[in-house]
DNA sequence: GCTGTCGCTTGTCGGAAATCAAGCTGTAGC
DNA sequence: GCTACAGCTTGATTTCCGACAAGCGACAGC
């Protein structure tokens, strides 16, 4: 496996705190695959046996409601685990995924995992750290979708696209807009109009670039002090 | 400690798969707790020293928001453990919990808790079921708030308060019903308006009591199949 | 170059829930 | 028993977002 892809893994929550050579164990049967854009990777209810890296590329998680609709949880981008924690619970998926782009992922067998946590308990940790990540991530979606209105949840997005903390910055949408109003918890309109309204607070968007006049005071605009996030 | 909360302990995801003398070394030192109604067991953001099993009462798990708001993520009851995963995520908790009812917990040394993991692995997938199991939990609430309207989130919330699937049912609401709109993400006004609109759908409501005609015809409307739950 | 399609935007409308505000009811305290 | 208050309901109004529909622009295929 090529080095830059070592430094990837090593750099997710998963892999990060344990020692390099143990890693290998874990992936080291595994190679890395190419997967184009809209592959389905397993879906909800199934049996999990295996959990990814994303090495390229985004992959959504999302959940099909009884009536048909899609609701994207979250999208994983380079350096994300995904469904590593599903591998236990009762061994099945609680949500499908797909990748949204072309991307390069790294399948990890649930079995030889879980077997290799029974001899090595730091392991365990590692996963539980993961899990508990997941976790707290979840817990601020749901503190998100219940008291931001849809333009705050948009300038949330795009100032945790960026590392820049104050003046100006352009990013990227990594994605479809569709699929981003999804994740956000809403339509396309709603997205579109929602963007309209940032214009006034200094966003300016053309195609799928977004350029920011102030991150600060975007960042005020979502009241995000976080003062406890690290 | 009685024998009784020892049957409660071992009804959990966290206790139920491991041996009770394990489970017994864990919680062995530390003795239930009675709390009054109102008391707050910890903070967002600080150290997480321990995690705490319901035995009697219901306690709450909330954020509050930069701008002062309560969102409440979950109301928990007896038999289940709280704040398990947030011992291993930098050691903080996401999230704080208080008492809504007077109640009876059982308070486990985190510290202990995790020297006792690495030297049992076992333990850890214990840990890792009841993670995922939260995880799962999250999923279908995010899913819940994006796609059901008010009176949908409040039927699903009745009829999993009762075993009965069919027929008649009379249900006691555990807490108030402003803290059970701001669970299911509403306002106690909306919670309300909500409430009148299942009269049509068979269920009435008297203080704290429901009594829902036919529990099938809530199920319809709910529109929950669940065939991923079983 | 034309045309069809897809992703996105814009407009209008309607409905669900929030907000603001008033009343109602049971309970605790004096 | 009376009062005060908290929890809950009810009413009127506003706001936000979704539904539906039309239009625009980029891109692929012929």
């Amino acid at each position: 496996m090529d080095p830059a892809d070592w430094e990837i893994i090593k750099s997710t929550p998963l892999f990060g705190a344990m020692a390099s050579q143990t890693a290998e164990q874990l992936v080291g049967s595994s190679q890395p695959r190419f997967y184009d854009k809209g592959v389905a990777l397993f879906h909800q209810g199934a049996p999990a046996t295996a959990f990814f890296i994303v090495l390229d590329g985004w992959v959504k998680i999302y959940r099909t409601t009884p009536d048909g609709l899609e609701v994207v949880l979250h999208v994983f981008r380079q350096g994300e685990t995904f469904a590593e924690a599903a591998i236990f619970l009762g061994g099945r998926y609680p949500a499908s995924a797909e990748t949204v782009t072309p991307s390069r992922l790294l399948k990890v067998d649930g079995e030889t995992f879980r077997s290799r946590i029974e001899e090595r308990p730091v392991l365990a940790m590692s996963m539980l750290a993961s899990a508990s990540y997941q976790l707290k991530f979840l817990v601020e979606q749901i503190e998100q979708i219940k008291v931001r209105s849809a333009p705050q949840r948009i300038a949330d997005f795009i100032v945790r696209m960026t590392r820049v903390r104050q003046g100006p910055a352009v990013i990227e949408l990594p994605f479809e807009k569709g699929l981003l109003a999804n994740r956000l918890g809403m339509k396309p309109e709603s997205l579109s109009r929602a963007l309209q309204q940032l214009r006034a607070r200094g966003v300016s968007v053309e195609r799928g670039t977004v350029k920011i006049v102030d991150v600060r005071q975007l960042l005020d605009f979502v009241e995000y002090a976080n003062e406890d996030d690290e």
